[in-house]
DNA sequence: CCAGTATTGGACCCTGCGGTCCAGTAACAG
DNA sequence: CTGTTACTGGACCGCAGGGTCCAATACTGG
């Protein structure tokens, strides 16, 4: 449903569309969807309006999307291999050194699907749904990590990897809006220390060194 | 510097620009500030286009900037009295309550005050910055509640007030970020209730009592 | 009552921007 | 070689929306 541009693309063709979604994200992400105009993108991406429609018959929706689902597969591989294996706990203290080293390095600060989705939703609720499907996905990576902890005894039978779950995206989320906001890192590092502090107190009680 | 408007308001005056800004903050917070014309704030206000300009002569971004003044206004006053007394657990837990009671019971969700910033960041950043000094007055009154229990020997002598303050403010700002998102509170709740056991966990050991 | 100022209403202007159209060019299939 | 389809350039359109202006009306202090 994110791709149906025109029915066949030529090699050429998929490589203009490429770099119009690349172009255009670093411009979004970095102004936002409302201080991004077409005639920017077309500007930086040294093509015509009739390009943009060309691959983009959607219009403006259908690009922001597109840079939607980009940027969420940047963020997701950031996160990689950790994020599909957070069964213990090195797991995901590798996980958060990958997410402060990946947003440490972006030239815009901040996170922009956090973003997006605060200002789509009350612009294009369409697209807002779908990004929220995509930020579902991520936090479910997240959730999966902690039942199978649970299972394997590396949580209380009591903590609920759901609500775990939610918590750490939560300060993930808060602490790359800060990092925006605030232009520094630090947020996030200091929130994803605190939401793993609070985690590993959903670890069974007697047995510290399992925390390790 | 927020309320440079005319030099003398009547009493008129003044209720009418009250009522402006008032009803403008609805529909900017649940519509966000790009989807929110000032036609739309005229048609809502029963007003002119020429009163808005003649209260607010900074146009839209200082409309905005007084819609930011009087939510952020409304958000201190729900957390307190807690907000200024955080000096014990108690007074963290019923800051909890307040801020959960709060936002479960506005009509739109989510958290118009981190997101108007991420919004105006990449849009107005002049307006972007004062918004942020808000929201360095508002993370300073946790700071400070943790620096006093510090003090008191709630806090570990070595544990970082301004980094779990840090930690805290973007616990909530992510968790309204999700519920907004995800039009639930749950993701308030759960970031909050996380961020307070990891506050917890910065307590000294031995004394496991003085939690409660 | 009178000047002066605050307060309104609403017509108007103009830029920016999303979106359309068409005509010209390149590339591929047969 | 030729028809067809993808690709590109750019002029153009319509309108939404921020902002200006002016003239009419209320209000205030003296």
């Amino acid at each position: 449903m994110t791709t149906a541009t025109p029915a066949r693309l030529t090699a050429k063709g998929a490589a203009t569309r490429a770099r119009i979604v690349a172009t255009a994200a670093d411009l979004v992400l970095a102004r936002g969807v409302g201080g991004t105009s077409l005639d920017d993108v077309r500007a930086g991406t040294l093509t015509s309006k009739s390009q943009l429609f060309h691959y983009f018959p959607g219009g403006k929706s259908e690009l922001v999307l597109a840079i939607a689902d980009l940027q969420m597969e940047r963020v997701l591989r950031a996160q990689r291999p950790f994020l599909d294996t957070l069964d213990t706990w090195a797991a995901w203290d590798g996980w958060r050194d990958a997410l402060v080293a990946y947003y440490g390095s972006q030239p815009h600060w901040g996170c922009p699907i956090g973003t997006l989705v605060s200002e789509l939703v009350g612009t294009d609720p369409a697209a807002a749904a779908e990004v929220v499907g995509h930020m579902d996905r991520w936090r479910g990576l997240l959730r999966d990590g902690l039942g199978r902890m649970r299972e394997s005894g590396l949580l209380r039978a009591d903590a609920d990897p759901g609500r775990l779950a939610l918590a750490v995206f939560a300060a993930v989320q808060g602490g790359l809006l800060l990092t925006q906001a605030m232009r520094s890192i630090e947020p996030l590092t200091a929130a994803l220390d605190a939401a793993l502090t609070a985690l590993r107190a959903a670890a069974p009680a007697r047995h510290p060194a399992v925390l390790r």
